[in-house]
DNA sequence: GCGACAG
DNA sequence: ATCTTGTCGC
């Protein structure tokens, strides 16, 4: 299955692509130590189906960006719980194919294996790429856990049908915390590592903070150019 | 049937 | 996710 024709997929033939995604994870340990990370997210507006995607690339564990890539297109496929990545991952594809070299492993606002088929879009994207990848999302999709203790790093295991699925992890004091799953070829023990070494300051770690913020810069930058556009003509 | 529900 | 200013709390 092409990622570009996801918009063509029922939400009954997207589940089911799911299921034969998940034989296909591998969550065992990363062999070497990664050198370059990278972060990915989009933004739309609302009512739009024009979606704005972006990768940031970091050195590691320095975090000096080095590099970004970003890309503008179009979804037909609907926001629906369970089936982000249907909707958001043929427009990350496009600013993935722009970049000159790919990074060591990708960090996904989303779940990865934290999801009800163990298909989140971190998973989904680290599949399809054939990339190492770590979900990082801001709330919950699945999975029972306690609250993590409220000072810097405290951690909480995630569990769905009596297995470990995340880490509900405190990355910032007094903020809420954040969930963490591998996506693919990373463990789970590595996941949380990396993304606590990513953390500088903020609940969000840098890779997709920096992402959102890129993301959210070209589509404020193309509508100005749409509102430039008209008042050639008036 | 009811509540939950990544972005 | 997006629309948006001030404001409560650490």
């Amino acid at each position: 299955m092409q990622p570009s024709q996801y918009e063509h997929l029922t939400p009954a033939q997207a589940i089911a692509y799911q299921h034969d995604l998940r034989r296909q994870i591998n969550l065992s340990p990363l062999d070497k130590p990664i050198q370059t990370v990278g972060g990915a997210d989009i933004s739309f507006n609302k009512y739009s189906e024009v979606v704005y995607a972006g990768i940031v690339l970091f050195n590691y564990p320095e975090l000096k960006v080095i590099g970004t890539a970003t890309a503008i297109s179009k979804t037909k496929f609907p926001y629906i719980s369970g089936l982000l990545a249907f909707r958001e991952v043929p427009a990350l594809l496009d600013a993935w194919n722009k970049l000159e070299v790919k990074p060591d492993l990708m960090v996904l606002d989303g779940q990865g294996i934290a999801h009800e088929r163990r298909t989140g879009i971190a998973t989904h994207f680290g599949l399809v790429t054939n990339t190492p990848s770590i979900g990082s999302a801001k709330s919950r999709l699945t999975g029972r856990y306690d609250e993590p203790g409220n000072h810097l790093f405290d951690q909480s295991p995630m569990y769905d049908k009596g297995e470990v699925i995340g880490i509900a992890l405190r990355s910032k004091p007094n903020c809420n915390p954040i969930y963490i799953s591998p996506g693919h070829r990373v463990s789970m023990e590595q996941s949380v590592q990396i993304i606590k070494n990513c953390i500088r300051g903020y609940r969000i770690p840098e890779p997709t903070r920096q992402a959102h913020l890129l993301v959210n810069k070209i589509r404020i930058d193309d509508g100005q150019n749409l509102n430039q556009q008209f008042t050639l003509f008036d």
